[in-house]
DNA sequence: TAGATTGTTAATCGATTAACAATC
DNA sequence: TAGATTGTTAATCGATTAACAATC
């Protein structure tokens, strides 16, 4: 089975909040893809192809409904599943991460928390105690986890991919500024900041 | 002036990030297009057009120059300057970025932080003292600020875009899931965690 | 020299945009 | 009805890949 592009994922990610945030203002049930287009810097043209891939129909003169869409978008991009979920590393990234409201909102269920440090342990972050690493496995294997979330230092990071991977977790999600190597059916999302660094740090030389 | 273009460098990041592995281990004074290529699952004609567009020159038989490479990505991309940068939100993440070490290995200089929690005030993060909110534009003003990193919660982000904006940083870096509006010179770098729960969830909905 | 690797042009591929008939 | 908006096909554009002569 091979999912849908990247950056269609992104712009259905878009559209979803642009979408939420129309529902919240109450007073509009349908949006044409020309507003939504111009609100998103996308072309109507694309929008109605979006809409057309993940088979919703709109109405002519009347456009698409927002609360189809929405829910279309939830269940195309799998936000109406449970997909437990550990995080490994328990300093102040992973203790906001663990925070972070719209976690359950995207379909994960964290089930707990790993650290090597000593200090960390029994420390709550979000609604888990924190656990010694040396856990992580037999966790995993126990509660089904399917998504290794890595907050530790980057030259960890391998070393818990690892862990993780031989556990039995289908996707990893890294911030650890460090390239980690993984069994071919193992999903990674990077979330490298220093791409964010460059563009910005490019961006204001431009300026200068 | 126009800048190079988004995937660019994403690129020039991300050799960078290898050279700098080899570099690190020594051994290895060049490289060709073709074994950077394949440990970052990029063509090797890309490769050379990229080496092209930041101006330098390989060698037939030879490679190019590690050093070289490296040096020019860090011109290319500006992280041979400093630019001051202020963080707005002293929670878990903001304290994270704070204490992110490269932040200065790529041109960034953190000189003060905020909250609006007189909690938080007085306490340090990084190299820095929060301070109250109320502050930040006189500070923004004062040390010629050019760059704001926005953690606050998403309901906050709009209001703290408004007063950086109108301080007079040019660039904004924003962690907030929110979509923040701002004068057509300032540049805006999302940091949105939601298209990585999207690209999760969908991976794993495929799975299952 | 022979052969590996660059630099660059041409070919391919895919994604974006434009256009417009169909429709409500 | 008239006109706004979809759905889809065609046209454009840009990015990626292939190819190969030049070079050290």
């Amino acid at each position: 089975v091979v999912g849908l592009q990247h950056a269609l994922i992104e712009r259905l990610v878009h559209y979803y909040h642009v979408l939420v945030g129309f529902r919240a203002n109450g007073d509009r049930s349908h949006f044409s893809t020309d507003e939504i287009g111009e609100a998103m810097n996308v072309d109507s043209s694309q929008v109605r192809k979006d809409m057309a891939k993940i088979d919703v129909a709109g109405r002519p003169r009347v456009g698409f409904e927002v609360d189809l869409v929405l829910s279309t978008i939830e269940k195309t991009l799998g936000f109406d599943c449970e997909y437990p979920a550990v995080i490994v590393g328990s300093g102040r990234l992973g203790g906001a991460l663990a925070s972070y409201r719209s976690f359950a909102a995207y379909g994960l269920r964290l089930v707990a928390a790993f650290d090597v440090d000593d200090r960390k342990i029994g420390k709550r972050i979000g609604k888990v105690t924190v656990q010694p690493l040396s856990d992580v496995g037999a966790v995993v294997q126990r509660d089904g986890v399917r998504l290794g979330v890595i907050t530790v230092p980057a030259p960890s990071a391998q070393e818990v991919a690892n862990l993780l991977t031989e556990a039995g977790v289908q996707a990893l999600w890294n911030f650890a500024p460090a390239r980690i190597s993984v069994p071919e059916e193992v999903f990674v999302r990077d979330e490298h900041i220093a791409v964010g660094l460059g563009e910005l740090a490019h961006h204001l030389k431009m300026r200068s």
